[in-house]
DNA sequence: GTCTATACGAAGATAGAC
DNA sequence: GTCTATCTTCGTATAGAC
């Protein structure tokens, strides 16, 4: 068990409740009572206040979401380790019970108040997501504008149909999506059906 | 120019909102305001305040989904109907200047508060997309079972690439999208490349 | 450095004048 | 039926005690 310091406490749990909730619904008072840390707290770690604790909490998952996608990939190569992330975000959406969904997106679907640096750092993560997917279609053999086409649509796909399950509060939309990338990738890396 | 009821006007304009600020982030007075409605009237046209709006919205952008989405795949076919509707999210995203985003989406994205009528609105919504696109690929000559799991990918990466262009400020990945996409619903119709 | 107490505005909702 | 004025709660943010 590590000890994590406040500061910490309050990015991951920004990260979950704006998974939950939303940017815009999840008030800096939720966010530091979920924390276990008092409201004044978190202006002290964040005096740049709601707008910098979000840009911290979605380069935290950022961090967190490029870690397991590289780790997946370099285990299973391009088709086995996509599939591998998509068993980490049923996992997610099925223990929260379909109520945590990505808090990058959460940032991304709303439009920025006064500060647009959260929706700077959601396009940022996206970008590292598609250009890591990409890397290993490209490694293992894929044209690199079909690669990146191809990853730009794995990307956009799961955070559809994160969004979709949540919705509906099932994972068949996951198991859908699946069954069509699964061979669009193999296809992708010359691997014929 | 057809006369618009108050009720019409509140409910687009709620629409317009949810697409570029989220639900939450959406106020009452706003959408009073944003529809040349004073507040009270909100409470009379819809008694159930903002959840009852909220469906109401969702409903609204369902209809003129599916009527864009159905017209689009009478008129072309499922490879080229898909793609005219890619056009049309590309159009909304530019007109907008990359700040209107899809308002199902934005409602299915956020735990509901205490009434989740307004997320099973969207999750049906879904589903009608889903429908409309699967029928037109099965009437085509897709098999049953990958005509649905081919909409449910199309589905979920045009909502999933409408927040990223949304957040990159760009409409490249929909160009990405658009370039798997319609070779794959061209096989999936049996029109090999 | 940490946290309590509070300022100030805006939220959802409603009562009651017109 | 339509809208103004207002109630209560909660939002972000901060001042100042420890």
């Amino acid at each position: 068990m590590v000890t994590r310091t406040p500061r910490e406490q309050l990015i991951s749990g920004a990260a979950d409740l704006f998974a939950r909730r939303g940017l815009r619904a999840t008030s800096v008072r939720e966010v530091a009572k979920y924390s276990g840390t008092p409201l004044g707290s978190t202006y002290h770690y964040f005096p740049g206040g709601k707008s910098e604790l979000a840009v911290a909490a979605v380069e935290h998952a950022n961090t967190f979401i490029c870690r397991a996608l590289r780790r997946e990939l370099t285990a299973g190569g391009p088709v086995d380790g996509m599939r591998e992330f998509l068993v980490m975000w049923r996992k997610i959406i099925v223990d929260s019970d379909y109520r945590a969904g990505c808090p990058v997106l959460a940032v991304a679907v709303e439009e920025p108040d006064d500060d647009d640096a959260p929706l700077l750092a959601a396009a940022a993560a996206f970008g590292d997501w598609t250009a890591i997917l990409a890397d290993s279609l490209r490694e293992h053999g894929a044209d690199e504008v079909i690669a990146r086409q191809t990853a730009t649509l794995v990307v956009a796909s799961i955070e559809g149909t994160v969004a979709i399950c949540r919705a509906e509060r099932s994972t068949t939309a996951l198991d859908d999506i699946d069954a069509i990338l699964t061979p669009l990738l193999r296809r992708t890396i010359g691997i014929s059906d």
